[in-house]
DNA sequence: GTTTTCATGTTTACAACATAAACACTGTGC
DNA sequence: GCACAGTGTTTATGTTGTAAACATGAAAAC
């Protein structure tokens, strides 16, 4: 026998689904994702994932949770990497949020795309959004006591750079940058121009 | 004979096929459009969008160029409507962005969804979009002129307020600035407030 | 060790869809 | 009047999502 037997039972489905799927979206895009398809990856027939997810819903779903649990880990990461002053961690899970949608696109466009659910089943998700803004307003919050971020309610603040990051990351994957690239820029220092932009407008100027 | 006769020849179902695409947009979502449920919409026979249109594709892409045109056109009103200064010039196009996305949400969701588009065909959009951030441009370089803008080259700012603008415009499209809401700002506060941060940071503070 | 059971796959089936081909109606130019 | 081109309809094929009935094999019960 050798090393892949096709046996019967698959052993672990479920993940092989799941990786299947991420590489449909990176490939086709997420209106592109059918479950027949993925099935068709996995090497099982079409009717199998049904075993796992009860809709195509669900398994998009899923793909999603491990996508926003990747960006966490991530992030933290970058946190725990960076020296522990509350600018410097605050910049860092900024980058490491552009980063991660720059690096993982398919994760993230099939995080933020909005109409993939069918409306319902993202309570959840919904939630792990807006512990991130959370975070954020907390993160400001600190900044502020420093004096390196102007007064005034931090959510407005926060919701401001989360809407830069999430425009540029948007506009970068979709590749509406293209003309700028190598020219005479590079990504690296796009984003960052992009980035000082927004923690200028909410920033003190001071350090 | 009834004003609405049903005659064989529909008279404009071009157009009708149009409105119908949009509205199946605004309640389902650009997912949910289906060529039949359109025809079904326009009271015809679910092949008859064939005639006007090869492709589900070529039916998005032209409600997607109607919306480009209304933006451009929205915008060019209000700018017309704003005092000729370049910086009010400038804020009016922004505001009149912002505006057009929230009272339109339809037309920008399958503008701006990306992914709708199977790969091909968006050539001309990438130009009408490139147009935009071109315009913008050559509105900060006017700004920089007068001294309200910070010195420096004026692509990577404007990326930076299209950015925020378009992270801002999704993050309300999708329901996740709905915590904040009245609580305690209206939306066009909160718009406000987002723009005023891009807008300090790449201003030099200036009036 | 055998039998039972249950989780996990497979086959088969159906309705909705995208799209193409063949056919039907009707306003226009002659 | 009449041919014709444009527009709409019917019919047909292949793909999809999803449900139901069936099959298999690994672990639990005996």
């Amino acid at each position: 026998m050798t090393a892949a037997k096709a046996k019967y039972h698959h052993g672990d489905l479920r993940t092989a689904l799941l990786d299947a799927a991420l590489d449909v979206i990176g490939e086709i895009g997420p209106q592109g994702l059918t479950i027949r398809e993925v099935a068709r990856r996995a090497g099982v027939s079409h009717a199998a994932p049904y075993r796992h997810f009860t809709d195509k819903d669900e398994l998009i779903l899923a793909v999603v949770e491990r996508g926003f649990a990747l960006l966490q880990q991530t992030m933290q990461e970058r946190k725990d990497a960076a020296t522990p002053d509350a600018i410097n961690q605050f910049a860092a899970s900024g980058m490491a949020y552009v980063d991660f949608a720059l690096n993982h696109p398919a994760y993230y466009r099939v995080m933020f795309s909005g109409d993939l659910l069918s409306s319902t089943g993202h309570v959840s998700l919904q939630h792990t959004s807006s512990e991130a803004l959370q975070d954020m307003v907390a993160d400001i919050a600190r900044c502020q006591e420093l004096g390196m971020v102007k007064k005034g309610d931090p959510v407005p603040q926060a919701l401001a750079i989360l809407s830069t990051i999430r425009g540029f990351v948007s506009l970068v994957n979709d590749n509406r940058v293209q003309h700028l690239l190598d020219n005479p820029y590079t990504l690296d220092q796009i984003r960052d121009m992009v980035l000082a932009s927004i923690f200028e407008g909410i920033g003190t100027g001071k350090t």
